[in-house]
DNA sequence: AATGAATGAGTCTTCATTCAT
DNA sequence: AATGAATGAAGACTCATTCAT
């Protein structure tokens, strides 16, 4: 008896990120996920359902993996603007040294496969984020508005910067990176 | 003849609309668009060389719409900021008020169906507002940041806000409107 | 323009009914009964919405077929034995000289693929057998026993007997015939 | 070890039979079959060479089981007609009171998994009941007619009707019982 | 003997595009 | 120009069977 390979999942999914990013979501096909990953097409779904199933697995591996990667040197004994910088930061590093994930957390959310729940289980993710919103506000360094719309503006400015400046021979310089740091606290600081 | 061919292009290019606003880009069929077009699906192959074909065109006609839209009110009489304002406003109100291009646009952006040409294309209409741009530094107004950079910042961030603002019962208030603003303005002014 | 061919739905029907009586209903695949009616395979779905719609149109259509068959050279101004005879060696003529078209209805009467409306309106097609037999019992030339026991009991061996003696080496003799048809109105008559 | 075998490979043919009933033959999968029994499906391998084995000896089982059933109060020392008609109820009271098994014998006599040598050999099951009809020509108590084709005359009425009413709501009456075997005594009588 | 993960050939169905009318 | 029936390549998914443990 062979049991279920915990590492296989892992593999699939590696193999999946790899496809999407090379050759987009749209022509990705199960056969080609399954060579990727050296095994055959019908063991594909003894660890995931169906397509669907995969990417939305897909989905949330990552968008975790990039919500571990956020919380990195973040230390709640630290002044707030020093924690909102880290944080920052780190998403930022994230989103341009990484845009195989990027670009795979951008071109399922804009597709047909992922499920509500996904979505929203992703969302839940922010919470602490959310909280620390809060606190700037408390100690009055941030402008009181409603998070969703702070959330918004960070993620959307971040995310297309990220998207535009990821390529190698365009990365943003630490300059350009402490200049829209600058423009994001000026937009949110009391 | 030409308005005749004109005016069916047109009711193409209104039906797909309207179909990917509903179903979504993905489940998108030339049969379908055909019967909500209410002609054949050969006609449409006489229209448009082949789907990626319409598309394209399709991307096009409401980046342009949008484009026009954006510019309305505008008079370079006036001062920079009122100007700014007024661009960031019909941004605003056009992607809140036009959820259905806004999909469009966004669903169209992550598919491999767009042209890179087109895209290219569609960033020249941009050319005025980088000359604005161009104006507020020279009057010390604003930061003297790369206009990409700006330019991903302002995007990105009023792109998220309207898609996550624009169903109808979390529409964003005057006054949030206002306090958005605020944040970007304080964010890009000098 | 052409015409979706009312001819084609009958080509298909016929190299279905073919294939089925060569190699069985379990072996049908989709992609033979196109090359056997010398078309392609996705215009199988333009007349028929899947493999199960055709199988059940198909049987319909000999199930109907068969009941035209019975009801020839019934006519209800002669004496009620002589039309029951008449239908009773309609039905077994039918069935052994059209091995092919019994085969078919058995082989798809247990199979999954049948719709139960469908097997329902093809009971319906019985009706005028059941006034028949309400004849006969009117006349006392018949056993007074429900209907629908009757029908079973003629259907089920008469069916069964046709099965067993439809193969070119063993077919019924016209002697055999008579006496089957005696043991079938002795069974039924008063 | 023999008995242990015989164990297992009882417990597969039931449960077996007892997917084919609830499920169908055509739904019939082995890894279904593996866990109604409990256990893996590499093991139905050990006991049955393939799927078409396995249904092969399911098919023998009940068919055996069926005729032992038949033969029961069978005394060859009373009269002819009293066997006849123990004979009959014996068939008729097994079909309808085990519709599992009657539908499972119908469902494989139409499907591809038999072998021809396995439905010969449930032929020879038949032996007995043949010598019985000769008796009964002997002592000309029924028709001189070819035993195949009073044989097929007797089982196909006696299937068709305990298929059509054994299901609870509608299960035959004693009087139903007796009238139709009234119609197979007078079919087959001298 | 028992297990069940792995395999991959096989099949249904979809849909962009063509072309005869 | 307009039509829509016809095409067939392509891809998701199934399941009997195998085999390493």
């Amino acid at each position: 008896m062979k049991s279920k390979d915990e590492l296989k999942e892992g593999i699939i999914i590696r193999a999946t990120l790899q496809l999407i990013f090379r050759e987009g979501l749209a022509g990705l096909k199960m056969s080609d996920i399954a060579k990727q990953a050296s095994i055959a097409v019908g063991t594909l779904y003894i660890y995931f359902k169906n397509k669907e199933d995969l990417l939305n697995h897909l989905f949330l591996h990552f968008k975790r993996e990039s919500m571990t990667q956020l919380a990195q040197k973040i230390d709640f004994s630290l002044p707030f603007k020093v924690n909102f910088k880290q944080l920052w930061f780190n998403y930022l590093t994230y989103a341009i040294d990484n845009p195989e994930q990027a670009t795979l957390l951008e071109q399922l959310h804009c597709s047909p496969y992922l499920r509500p729940e996904v979505i929203e289980e992703t969302d839940k993710l922010l919470q602490p984020i959310r909280e620390m919103l809060n606190e700037g506000k408390r100690q009055m360094l941030i402008k009181n508005i409603d998070n969703e719309l702070i959330l918004a503006f960070l993620s959307g400015s971040i995310n297309l910067i990220a998207r535009r400046f990821s390529e190698n021979d365009r990365k943003l310089s630490p300059e350009q990176r402490e200049q829209t740091f600058e423009m994001t606290w000026d937009a949110v600081r009391a």
